[in-house]
RNA sequence: GGUGGAGUGGCCGAGAGGCGAGGCAACGGACUGCAAAUCCGUGUACACGGGUUCAAAUCCCGUCUCCACCUCCA
């Protein structure tokens, strides 16, 4: 079975056919980089890293490529109340938004454009657009562009919505539009703007529309059309569709697919910054472990919101230990020669991945797996276990969750090199336990185990003596 | 007003005409000195009211509730 996915044009699921074959091109509206991520913001970054990887294990070249928008009306006004330079303020929360994909094992994309790097390539899409009758400079001067909507009768075909029926913008300010429903392309400098923020065009200074970059930068880096645009489901209206039709406009064939993932959702209402109900991402990294948190973000299915709890981070915590629980069983065994590598992924999560994405089905799967590993330890079947643990380690690849790649390096217990201290300290402990239970004095082992525990350590008997492990 | 989504067991969360995804929690059992971990077992869930069908959580009609987008949102 080939990928299918849910476009957003067709609304239904289709099959994927690349432009190119064995090649896959994604672009993927990335933050505006005006204050500190939360775990919406991130949600979309972590479903389009499961989405990459699932491409590649597929056997596709993938080119991803996410912006960062780092100068529009908000970081100008953000900026301005922290007093500090615009581009100072976008920078800092660039660094902000890496640091938190970096905790969660989100790979960099193929490459990051920013929006103030390419302000020619937007130029030359305006121009094209102007010359052919979409777009026009406003005739007060001001050095806005707008997209002339009703030049473009596909306008609405991504949203479904008809220019005729939108609601006007109540407060909107109509500036130089001819129709209300025009959108800016360019906005012109305006007094006060700070001077740096600034670029010159045929049409007078002024800084990018947020619509036109992604545009730009699409075709900059992936060509006139390319295979997947991706993004918030928040984006569909206005941006994406205001992408789709000044590219379409511009003679662009523009992107084959549409993929929008649902919101993070809190005590049932969306998160957002405008409604202030937002978690910050780094907090709750600090908390359940940047790996749990990405299960409990990659796990639902990407098209379905899910609602953010003490009680559902717990859970996805308790998922993690259970899986781990298993590859540390499984790392125990004797292994006879054997390349975890060269395993492949059961065909039932292979099915369903190639189904929309469908992770949830994928983690029965992974969840089935580690439960047949496990009878394999049990009944010392050496050769089960391993090959279990094998594809286990496989499925976790795909979702970005294996706790031995690279970039979970960060979470690794970084004093690895004093484990055999500890091993030496505890040892004598264990002794003295081993001793008390000898003589069956239980109430001298449970004290040591319970003193072991208050530092961190947890006590398990096993058939083979007893084991030491730090609780997470 | 326009457009779209959702309501599933104690909880999270899949599925989309027939045989109960998975996880968490709970309870019982095996193992253990007791635990832990692991395994086995335990549930008659699909907002409400009608209808179609041999069969409906799933399709149709109606109702209720919630959420989102409508030119600043991942």
């Amino acid at each position: 079975m080939s990928f299918r996915l849910y476009d957003s044009v067709r609304r239904q699921i289709v099959n994927f056919e690349p432009l190119r074959a064995g090649e896959v091109s994604i672009y993927c509206c990335g933050p505006t980089v005006q204050s500190a991520p939360h775990l919406g913001h991130i949600r979309k970054e972590v479903n389009f890293d499961v989405l990459r990887r699932w491409l590649e294990v597929s056997g596709y070249a993938v080119t991803l490529i996410t912006n960062v928008t780092d100068v529009d009306d908000k970081i100008l006004i953000k900026s301005a109340e922290a007093s500090r330079p615009w581009w100072a303020h976008a920078y800092l929360y660039e660094g902000e938004f890496h640091r938190a994909f970096r905790e969660l094992g989100v790979r960099p994309p193929t490459y990051e454009p920013r929006a103030t790097g390419h302000v020619p390539e937007m130029i030359e899409l305006m121009r094209t657009l102007i010359d052919n009758g979409h777009a026009y400079a406003a005739a007060d001067g001001s050095g806005d562009v707008y997209f002339d909507v009703k030049s473009w009768p596909a306008y609405g075909e991504l949203s479904g919505m008809k220019v005729d029926e939108m609601e006007a913008a109540e407060d909107a300010d109509p500036r130089g539009k001819r129709d209300p429903r025009d959108f800016a392309l360019w906005k012109g400098h305006k007094p006060g703007d700070p001077e740096s923020a600034s670029w010159d065009t045929p049409w007078g200074r002024g800084r990018p529309g947020w619509h036109l970059e992604c545009s730009a930068m699409a075709g900059k880096y992936l060509g006139d059309a390319f295979d997947i645009h991706g993004g918030g489901l928040d984006l569909r209206f206005p941006h994406h569709e205001n992408e789709l039709a000044q590219s379409r406009a511009a003679g662009r064939p523009f992107a084959t697919y549409w993929m929008h993932n649902a919101w993070v959702t809190l005590a049932g209402e969306k998160m957002s910054k405008s409604l202030g109900n937002t978690a910050d991402v780094l907090s709750a990294v600090a908390k359940h472990g940047g790996r749990a948190i990405r299960l409990y973000l990659a796990g639902p299915h990407y098209r379905s919101s899910i609602e953010l709890s003490d009680a559902s981070l717990a859970e996805a915590s308790a998922q993690l230990a259970r899986i781990d629980s298993f590859l540390a069983r499984a790392g125990r065994l004797a292994t006879p020669s054997f390349d975890p590598s060269a395993a492949g992924v059961p065909t039932a999560f292979a099915d369903a991945m190639n189904d929309d994405l469908g992770t949830p089905g994928a983690l029965a799967v992974l969840f089935g797996t580690i439960r047949e590993g496990n009878s394999a330890i049990d009944a010392e079947n050496v050769e089960a276990a391993i090959a279990a643990q094998a594809a286990v380690r496989a499925m976790l690849g795909v979702l970005g969750l294996d706790p031995a790649a690279p970039e979970w390096a960060h979470e690794r217990v970084t004093g690895g090199d004093l484990t055999p201290v500890v091993d030496g300290l505890v040892a004598a402990l264990l002794e003295q336990r081993q001793q008390a239970r000898v003589r069956k004095d239980w109430p001298a082992a449970d004290a040591i185990r319970d003193q072991l525990a208050t530092i961190g350590l947890k006590v398990e008997d096993t058939p083979t003596g007893p084991r030491w492990s730090l609780e997470n």
